[in-house]
DNA sequence: ATACACTCCGTACCATTGTACGGAGTCAAG
DNA sequence: CTTGACTCCGTACAATGGTACGGAGTGTAT
């Protein structure tokens, strides 16, 4: 097993060496537990993918706080095995509603760049539009709802 | 069409006055042309839809800088319509992106829920484990399903 | 017409997520 | 053994996305 100095392990994640350390003081990533004589970081090369992992659920809107939760979910003998999976499927739910979301968001832009040549009367105007009335208008562009609550 | 106080529109939303008023700030919501007589704002039961979306861009990891792109994302016959097409594209890309990356995290905890009850050797043990070899694990996991069904 | 809730605006403050700095110690090549 | 790159730690600063406050004006129900 390859070890790494902090900053290479930083440049393979994509980030800077302070952001390293800072997941570490945050939790998020290991602090090794073998400091050189010096006192310096010695880093197993898998800690770039926790890295790498940690910036890709960032991107997906899950917080700090969420993707250390993430990251603590182990299947492993000592661990309440329950506990764990209840967990998971907490975190698994809330998954798949954001990739419910996310296609919504995705037919919306679909619908926005198939109406764009368009003329006349459009439907669908901007991604709200698309968003609140997404069935209709892909098939038919033909009334425009615009109706009172309450 | 109903028109409502800015503390209306921020319930409908579920979030707060001043919420609303930091979004106009940032142009994310337009500021209400008529305000009353009194000056205070007056806006269309949409607003309220508008808020909701830039609350669900948000858990999806899109920033404000961006989802205001997102909403000014127009089919109107005064922009010009190859441009809006563009950027609507590169939008749509961003989001098939993170629904792919969604999806594996997703299978990933799916694999890591189904590993939980299995003893000995565990391949799956973390979700970083289940990311880094996702085939692997797969088949790992089929075999282990297998067997107990034996 | 008198409460009372609501609104205005500006400013200040807050948490999260980093980023920068600075002085001191460490490592490795020449 | 010197030099330059790298690391340490602590603290300070910054950007984003709000949240709270306070004094003054407005709207409205009784």
């Amino acid at each position: 097993m390859k070890t790494m100095t902090i900053s290479k392990i930083a440049k393979e994640a994509g980030v800077g060496v302070e952001t390293v350390r800072f997941y570490e003081r945050k939790g998020l990533v290991d602090q090794p537990p073998k400091p050189s004589a010096g006192g310096f970081r010695v880093y197993p090369a898998e800690a770039a993918e926790r890295i790498r992992f940690i910036r890709q659920a960032q991107e997906l809107g899950f917080s700090l706080r969420e993707i250390k939760e993430l990251l603590s979910l182990r299947t492993d003998p000592a661990i309440d095995c329950a506990d764990v999976q209840e967990r998971a499927q907490t975190k698994l739910d809330e998954v798949k509603r954001k990739v419910a979301q996310l296609k919504w968001i995705q037919a919306a832009l679909e619908q926005l760049i198939a109406a764009c040549p368009g003329q006349g009367a459009l439907q669908v105007c901007s991604i709200i539009d698309a968003i609140e009335a997404p069935e209709t208008a892909r098939t038919e562009l033909k009334q425009r709802r615009r109706k009172n609550h309450e």
